[in-house]
RNA sequence: GGCGCGAUAGCAAAGCGGUUAUGCACCGGAUUGCAAAUCCGUAGAGCCCAGUUCGACUCUGGGUCGCGCCUCCA
């Protein structure tokens, strides 16, 4: 039985979806001017996990993860590039891919560009002003009446009172309410004509707000199972979806909300902002794309998780344990045995509140007892539980050979060397084979003998 | 200022009202020509102060500290 922490609720609940045996889920993704940094590298794992686990649990899963291709910075950034909005989005848009692929996240069922929902947007926005909830400002925008809305505030647990008291300065404006948020842009001049559309209220383009909204009626329905995405999206944002849908709709719009906690750097949040930020590709140089994805894994998603070389490094070792004990399994291990107890374990843990953390420790359980027993079934077990979780699918040799920087000697070389040190071992030169291996570590490949003979990795 | 989250061994990170989390590091042993890997074993924890309880790291209250949101943010 699988349990949610809803934020909506503040609590873990159990999961029942609207549809038996269906699941319908919307992710916030990313608004694509930029690459991905390891925040959103995060965001993307967490709901990958999510989205694999609720179809391993035999669901039938509708995943949607949006893309914004019209903002501000979009349009701010297109212009200082002295390219079109298109092409900017389109390339931000295949690095997300690249990065998204390299990380072992599957591709969401949809993934829908704000650009080409105008018009559901614009049903909506007409929707809400026929409601009472959306009035055209002076200043050409069409706002969201927020005070009209009753249960503002119910996602984040912020009253209006709240905050007003806790208003900054806030730059003069058209709004009734400072706390109104824009529905509908009004077209500024000097933009581009591809960052206008046509609308009864005037050329203009959508909030970000309502994209989301817009997007999650279309392809999942008025109301639907769980929405997700990162912990500062809970207020405005998705307030503001929430205001938006069951304002237009008069239904609940969302079940189950979920929201992933942050990469922190030095222990402060990383973004764009604080200028704090790794890119995916960036860390990538340096760290294999599945040690990241484990890195990410192994913590808990609501909890804060500090990024640092160290931190890495650690996620490497750990991984290169649950490789090791699976060096000699076979490459089709078939699906997962879960009468076996550390499936049930396993399960256990990701039915509460998809507990990583735990699941991976199961993980290492697995690995003692392939170790132990030198069992194939239980490595076979091991790698088909670990691909739930996206993980140690790769041929171990591969992974470990690999290393995190894939320079230096080639293996026809290390092989020589592994000869040469064979040769001298049988004539008890030890002091040969020792410097060989000697010379190898410093080319960062370590030497393994075993009864069945030399293997070898890299550091 | 308002609202929310957190504080666990050297580092990272979970569960749990009483019984080994887990990974890395450390110590002892097995194995090895020596290592590495692996196995066995030891050691090491719960911010502070009260309370509840036969018993609290786990529940309650109060502090302290850290982080986030209140503006675009994953």
């Amino acid at each position: 039985m699988l349990k949610i922490y809803n934020t909506l609720a503040r609590d873990k609940q159990v999961f029942k979806p609207i549809e038996a045996n269906k699941v319908r889920m919307y992710v916030c993704g990313m608004t694509v001017y930029d690459y991905c940094h390891l925040g959103h590298a995060r965001v993307m794992v967490v709901f990958d996990m999510v989205y694999r686990w609720l179809k391993s649990a035999g669901y039938d899963v509708t995943y949607v993860r949006n893309i914004t291709d019209i903002d501000d910075k979009i349009i701010k950034r297109a212009a200082e590039n002295n390219e079109s909005i298109h092409t900017l989005t389109q390339r931000f848009i295949d690095a997300m891919h690249e990065d998204a692929d390299a990380l072992g996240v599957q591709r969401p069922d949809h993934e829908p560009r704000a650009t080409q929902f105008i018009p559901q947007m614009l049903q909506m926005v007409e929707q809400l002003e026929q409601n009472g909830l959306a009035y055209k400002a002076a200043d050409g925008d069409v706002n969201y009446a927020v005070r009209k809305f009753e249960g503002y505030g119910k996602l984040s647990g912020k009253s209006l009172e709240d905050l007003r008291a806790g208003e900054r300065v806030e730059v003069a404006s058209e709004k009734n309410d400072p706390l109104d948020f824009v529905l509908w842009k009004h077209a500024k001049e000097g933009e581009a004509e591809e960052v206008k559309w046509d609308s009864k209220w005037g050329k203009g383009r959508p909030g970000w707000h309502l994209e989301c909204s817009a997007m999650g009626t279309e392809l999942l329905g008025k109301q639907f199972d769980i929405h997700g995405g990162g912990a500062d999206l809970q207020f405005p944002h998705h307030e503001n979806e929430i205001a938006q849908s069951e304002g237009a709709h008069g239904c609940q719009y969302v079940n189950y909300w979920m929201h992933n906690g942050f990469i922190r750097v030095d222990n402060e949040k990383m973004s764009k902002s604080l200028g704090n930020f790794f890119t995916i590709r960036e860390v990538l140089k340096k760290y294999d794309a599945e040690v990241v994805r484990f890195f990410i894994l192994r913590a808990h998603y609501r909890s804060p998780l500090n990024y640092s070389d160290a931190h890495l490094d650690d996620a490497k070792g750990a991984l290169t344990r649950l490789y090791t004990a699976l060096k000699s399994a076979p490459a089709d291990v078939g699906g997962v045995d879960w009468n076996e107890v550390h499936a049930q374990r396993f399960k256990a843990a990701m039915d509460d509140d998809f507990n990583t953390p735990e699941a991976v420790a199961v993980l290492f359980d697995l690995a003692n007892e392939v170790n132990r027993s030198q069992s194939t079934e239980a490595a076979m077990q091991l790698k088909a539980l670990a691909g739930v979780l996206g993980l140690l699918q790769r041929d171990a040799q591969t992974f470990l050979q690999g290393g995190s920087v894939p320079e230096g000697l080639d293996d026809a070389a290390i092989n020589a060397q592994i000869e040469a040190r064979i040769a001298a071992k049988k004539a008890k030169d030890y002091a040969a084979a020792d410097r060989i291996r000697k010379e190898l570590l410093e080319e960062g490949v370590i030497l393994e003998d075993s009864a069945q003979g030399t293997t070898w990795r890299r550091a």
